[in-house]
RNA sequence: GCGCGGGUGGUGGAAUGGCAGACACGAGGGACUUAAAAUCCCUUCCUUGAAUAGGGGGUGAGGGUUCGACUCCCUCCCCGCGCACCA
């Protein structure tokens, strides 16, 4: 008997050096193994990491162990998304730099990962905040330059005022910024764009080949794309020859326009109202609209309003005078800015008319019914047959609108479009903390970008940190004044860092060649290895940096620079970890610190418990109490093997005799078989680890109670040395199906079953598909499709042999009673059902 | 409003056409102990019943398909997420 016990952190501390020791996470190089690459999102250095950050680390770790098992080549490394404003804030407020917050925090959770003893190869290691890593962030913003996807304009952009800085679209979240949920302000500011509307059409296609990504996140990222198709039609101004072109989804309404809106922001509104009785309450309304805030502007209870202008476009189609207004509702980042208003067609356009009393006129006729257009109370959006529409009349609409494009385009007066709603990626910060915008402004020569030799532009460390909202490097004078790199005359640097977005949009790329100073990357390594085979991550960057490393990665694509067009094959988003109802935050007070976990329970037990709670996909409420039965099913595995550890070594690894089987030793024999099959395909097929986890706590349950005496029998007969050898045969078995989830205690039993380290260098075990078919099976008898009884036949009988069986059952004859059956139903393996009458 | 996910014991969850509630938490009872912790054993969906004999009900609600439905179809309710005046 041996009571050695489970010293989970002595155990723990022995693996992970022993780990690090042999290199068990770092690639090897020169063996013909196939390659998996298995990437988890890189953390942002906030402090300390909660369990529910530790889910996505340990679901990756899980997957990257199993790989290794099954004999891939895996690469598995990390790194910090460490630019960001939070390190910038608390700079401010307690003074720190936040070069060296960031870097304490990154000691920090490095030391929380290792302890987790989540596998990576640290020498690969990346860190966004350092010269070494963002200069190439600063080199990829170059090669997007000079592709002319990289470009400056003046623009209404959102500001955060808590923030002191701007956002891209993705970062405002109903009118509110993602980060602090302060209200977004526009603002008129000379930015920094990524054209990635440019890659709209792309984006949205290739999502077509990403089979392995969650429906979920693929539709979010085609809706943000929002592509349309339809017409751009050009009405031409009364009294001019400026034209005024709108974008429609709808152009088999063109005859039902009676009135046109502009947005109020629309460059040419000021020119058309000049000098008339319309210019003070047009520009009026288009000033006071222009104040609001998105959510005033946008928000479902927002009234539509507008005015008119007192001038009139003409309908290219039919030579009509149309009503120009201004219009609250139309917006200027969509299409023209200029919308074509069809009241009987559209809901908007419908109550704008009925509100201001233009008119409206129905040019499609539902197919089944007589609109009146006098009687509508609604638009009419669906499908009719044209009518008041010239030589379009009596057309099913879906085929008048190809028709109508032909016409426009003989015409001259238009042409088939195609809109997006996604806009480009504004990537200019008023911050401090993140990559210099590697450009200089010269008056004579304009914005230049810094020549590649001069990367990178470094973020001059002696700063001052002030709460006044302004960005502490353009106070710096060494920093901001400059030479031209063209003509040597005096110059300014671009004071703007950039988004911490284009840092991750790329990671996955470096972490090939993390050391490298001659290139961002090495695309013959990256060509090897990526597309990332796994990716997993939280479900927030289904559309930010899922979408941004989309388009980079076309973007190298097109340079030449890599041979693929998407970087991650396989997406898995795990599902959050709630606590007393809610996303475990600092404010709300609900966070879970692992640490204090680990110190009484160990590694194993959070990792374990992590697993088992739900299925990695979902949500699941965290329970202190629940981790305690983790911790209970490790000391009961744990008991099962040490308990036997002197037999291990003194009784021969024998092959085991199947002839020499009792049914109990046949029973266990079999279990431990469906148990390996159960889990490789819960890891395989479903990623449930919880029902994995569950089918191996049941045949430890079993083996608990399997043949008792072999603790203290003289194992010396033949038979009760094959006993022996089954269980050592099962424990060996759990011991690797178990080692993914929890490997320290996995490689300490594997050691203590007599084997030399590691498990995992041995491969996953296969079952034998011949021992999980059972001999005797229960079958349940139905009457009516109720159970009334059951019956223990031999798995393979015969049909007739079974109904025979069934009719001698007791239980059976009494229901039946002499009443008629009708019907039976039989489930080879699984009932019998008697339907009676 | 549109799209997606979800609704099962006191709790986390299991079963994707065939025994509803595996596995675990909690709770109750017992063993061991001077005691506690730890561990082990038993009970634990509701109801009827002395019963761990048997019966009845039960997976958000209501209908349907089927010998049989948590599972498939239709209608509706509730919760979460995303999108939302996008012409």
């Amino acid at each position: 008997m041996n009571n050695r016990k489970y010293n989970f952190s002595e155990i723990e501390k022995k693996w992970q050096d022993f780990w690090e020791g042999c290199g068990l996470f770092r690639v090897d190089e020169d063996c013909n193994k196939d390659k998996f690459y298995c990437l988890v999102m890189f953390p942002y250095p906030s402090g300390t990491l909660h369990v529910g950050h530790g889910r996505n680390y340990i679901i990756g770790d899980v997957v990257t162990r199993y790989k290794i098992m099954k004999g891939y080549r895996v690469l598995s490394p990390i790194g910090w998304d460490a630019f960001g404003l939070p390190a910038e804030n608390a700079a401010i407020e307690i003074g720190i730099h936040p070069a060296i917050h960031t870097r304490s925090n990154i000691k920090k959770m490095k030391k929380q990962l290792e302890g987790w003893g989540v596998g990576y190869d640290w020498d690969r290691e990346v860190t966004s905040c350092e010269p070494d890593y963002y200069k190439w962030t600063q080199w990829i913003f170059l090669k997007l330059f000079e592709r002319n996807l990289a470009y400056n304009k003046k623009a209404a952009v959102n500001w955060c005022p808590s923030c002191a800085t701007v956002l891209a679209n993705e970062q405002v979240v109903d009118g509110l910024c993602e980060r602090c949920d302060t209200n977004v302000k526009q603002r008129d500011l000379e930015q920094w764009f990524f054209r990635i509307s440019d890659y709209a059409q792309r984006l949205l296609d290739d999502l077509g080949t990403l089979d392995e990504w969650p429906e979920r996140v693929k539709t979010m990222q085609a809706n943000w794309i929002g592509r349309s198709e339809g017409a751009r039609i050009n009405f031409t101004l009364e009294g001019s020859d400026e034209v005024l072109s709108c974008f429609t989804t709808r152009p088999d309404t063109i005859f039902g326009v009676t009135f046109m809106s502009l947005a109020p922001e629309h460059p040419i509104i000021g020119r058309l109202v000049k000098g008339t009785d319309y210019e003070e309450p047009v520009l009026e309304f288009a000033d006071r609209i222009k104040e609001q805030s998105f959510v005033e502007r946008t928000s479902e209870g927002a009234v539509k309003e507008g005015v008119f202008t007192g001038r009139h476009v003409i309908n290219p189609v039919n030579g009509e005078r149309v009503p120009l207004w201004v219009s609250n509702y139309a917006l200027m980042e969509y299409g023209t800015g200029a919308v074509m208003a069809v009241p009987a067609h559209d809901q908007r356009d419908f109550e704008f008319a009925k509100k201001y009393n233009l008119s409206i006129k129905l040019v499609i006729q539902p197919a089944d019914k007589d609109k009146i257009q006098e009687e509508m109370n609604e638009a009419y959006v669906g499908d009719g047959i044209q009518v008041n529409s010239a030589q379009f009349d009596g057309m099913p609409n879906r085929e008048a609108i190809p028709r109508i494009i032909e016409f426009f385009e003989d015409k001259g007066i238009g042409e088939g479009s195609v809109n997006y709603r996604i806009r480009d990626w504004l990537i200019s910060r008023q911050r401090y903390w993140g990559a210099p915008i590697p450009i200089i402004y010269c008056d004579s020569c304009g914005s230049v970008p810094v020549p590649e030799k001069d990367l990178p532009v470094l973020l001059p460390e002696n700063v001052e940190f002030k709460p006044h909202g302004r960005s502490p490097l353009v106070d710096v004078e060494e920093f901001v004044n400059t030479t031209c790199p063209k003509c040597k005359g005096n110059a300014k640097r671009e004071t703007d860092t950039m988004d911490t977005f284009v840092d991750s949009s790329w990671y996955y790329m470096r972490y090939l060649s993390p050391k490298d100073d001659t290139q961002a990357f090495d695309s013959k390594e990256v060509n090897k290895w990526l597309p990332v085979d796994q990716y997993i991550g939280g479900i927030e960057h289904a559309i930010l940096h899922l979408l941004y490393s989309r388009f980079i990665t076309k973007v190298l694509f097109d340079l030449g620079l890599i041979n693929f067009n998407e970087p991650f094959k396989n997406l898995f988003t795990q599902g959050m970890i709630i606590k007393n109802g809610a996303k475990m935050s600092k404010s709300k007070g609900n966070v879970v610190n692992p640490d204090s976990i680990i110190e009484k329970y160990g590694a194993d037990t959070q990792r374990l418990y992590t697993l088992f709670i739900a299925p990695p996909q979902r949500d699941a409420e965290w329970s202190d109490r629940g981790v305690i039965g983790a911790f209970r099913f490790l000391k009961r595995l744990w008991q099962n093997v040490v308990v036997f550890e002197e037999r291990f070594k003194e009784i021969p690894k024998t092959k085991i005799k199947r002839d020499l089987f009792s049914s109990e030793t046949k029973d266990l024999y079999r279990y431990t078989n469906l148990t390996i099959k159960k889990v490789t395909e819960d890891i395989e097929v479903s990623w449930h680890f919880n029902t994995a986890i569950a089918s191996v706590m049941e045949l430890i349950n079993k083996l608990a109670n399997f043949n008792v005496n072999l603790k203290e029998k003289d194992l010396k007969d033949e038979k009760s040395i094959n006993d022996f050898n089954v269980l050592r045969f099962s424990l060996e078995a759990i011991v690797k199906i178990l080692a993914p989830f929890v490997p320290h205690i996995c490689e300490e039993l594997w050691e203590i079953l007599g084997n030399t380290p590691s498990v995992f260098s041995v491969p996953w075990p296969s079952y034998d598909k011949d021992v999980i078919v059972a001999e005797q099976v229960e079958m349940v008898i139905q009457i009516n499709g109720k159970v009334r009884s059951r019956v223990v036949v031999p798995s393979d009988i015969g049909e007739e042999d079974l109904k025979l069986r069934v009719m001698e059952d007791k239980r059976i004859k009494e229901s039946i009673n002499g009443k008629k059956i009708i019907k039976t139903i039989v489930v080879p393996k699984k009932l019998v059902n008697l339907v009676i009458k």
